[in-house]
DNA sequence: GTGGTCTAGACCACC
DNA sequence: GTGGTCTAGACCACA
């Protein structure tokens, strides 16, 4: 999986970090079970400190996406059944600001299920079905 | 309309009334053409310095959702028709990787929809439909 | 000769006021001497301030653009000749950051050249030729 | 490259700010991918606040001329292609009044095409041809 | 009355 | 080290 960061960004490299690595999972290049580069590695490759992967590597952790392991390093956690309520809240939680934004930019109702729909499906591939 | 912020939230002050105020025209409580509080007013209103609400009034004039009328202070705009294709394309990059997360958390594509749909009305409660 | 305001522009009423005068000189709409509207016509037409238009008339006259009569109001100039140094001066100090903005937004030579001649035709519509 | 600013003038301090480097920029002193001073640094040599210099540097990034990288602060945007409409709109909209203005003054069509290629010399100095 | 500009000084997030 | 956020308080331009 390839993952590149852009250091020009609003948003921080350690949140592109974790938004990579969850979209990999979503899409299915990374499957449970698979292990992530070092954080040295991670590192080396995208150019950035070492604190950056590892702060981006515990949140995904503490999210319950990751597990760390000290010989293993980061290993992708499998699913454990449907989210739960706080994490359908946190989704809602994010999701409703912009939603409204996209009501006040004009969207109909449709227009933001499609997009949703293209959305999953351009995240997915078809996978997930 | 009634405005409150969350001072130990993690989302800057700014950026929750921007928030607040898109929740509001999206909803209808605040309709094109209606004056908000001036800076000073809202500011003493929650408590925050007048600079803060200034900063989130310029962005929401940049974003073409408010403009400011010399006599009268800011005022929400009208709708100037659908949205541009570059509002579309910011409303699909801040939704993409919420929507990964929600896949990565187990909800599945109905699932996803459903919660869409469910804040849609929550949003509007019935207008805009 | 119409004038109008925008009140949610950036620029101030009354230098919106004295720009569209000006245009209407440049433009042949308004001859040398002729008549405006009087402060308190102009005023109500607008629904502005008197002060504002005052200011406006008073800025002109410094400018040798305008005549204030006590009786006949504000009058039309003519040209007293080629412009002074002073003019081209002022031109000048004004044009230069506009057309570094405009080398910077990687307008070439040709394309200012012809943005000038095209806003040249415009404003003065054949005359002054 | 060398920056003042005049505490008199009537042109706020952000914005002088914004036209020299906007100059520095057109005239080929400052290059794409080249470092501005940091905030701090570019506060004290002109001896204003941190915020004047932010305001500036953040005006600059919204008009696409600089860009903040995470690591090296401000940085001069290369050119991305042809100036977009929007761009060429808004030089256009900022030149018509003061032609107007030199057209009122007494300036020939063949006097503003002339000082139109003295300035874009001036500043250029013979590069960007 | 309104918003715009500027200053001075603090704390925090990120890298 | 960098920029981002927030506060407090001042002065000015505009209407």
């Amino acid at each position: 999986m390839l993952i590149s960061v852009d250091f020009n960004s609003e948003t921080p490299i350690y949140e592109q970090l974790k938004e990579q690595i969850v979209m990999g999972i979503a899409s299915g290049a990374l499957k449970p079970g698979e292990q992530l580069p070092s954080i040295r590695q991670m590192a080396e490759d995208l150019g950035v400190n070492l604190h950056t992967i590892n702060k981006a590597y515990n949140q995904l952790k503490a999210d319950g996406i990751l597990t760390v392991d000290r010989r293993k390093g980061a290993v992708v956690n499998a699913l454990t059944g449907p989210a739960t309520l706080q994490q359908k809240d946190e989704i809602r939680k994010k999701l409703k600001p912009i939603l409204a934004r996209a009501i006040c930019f004009g969207l109909s109702k449709n227009e933001i299920e499609d997009l949703c729909n293209d959305l999953y499906h351009e995240i997915t591939g078809g996978n997930h079905e």
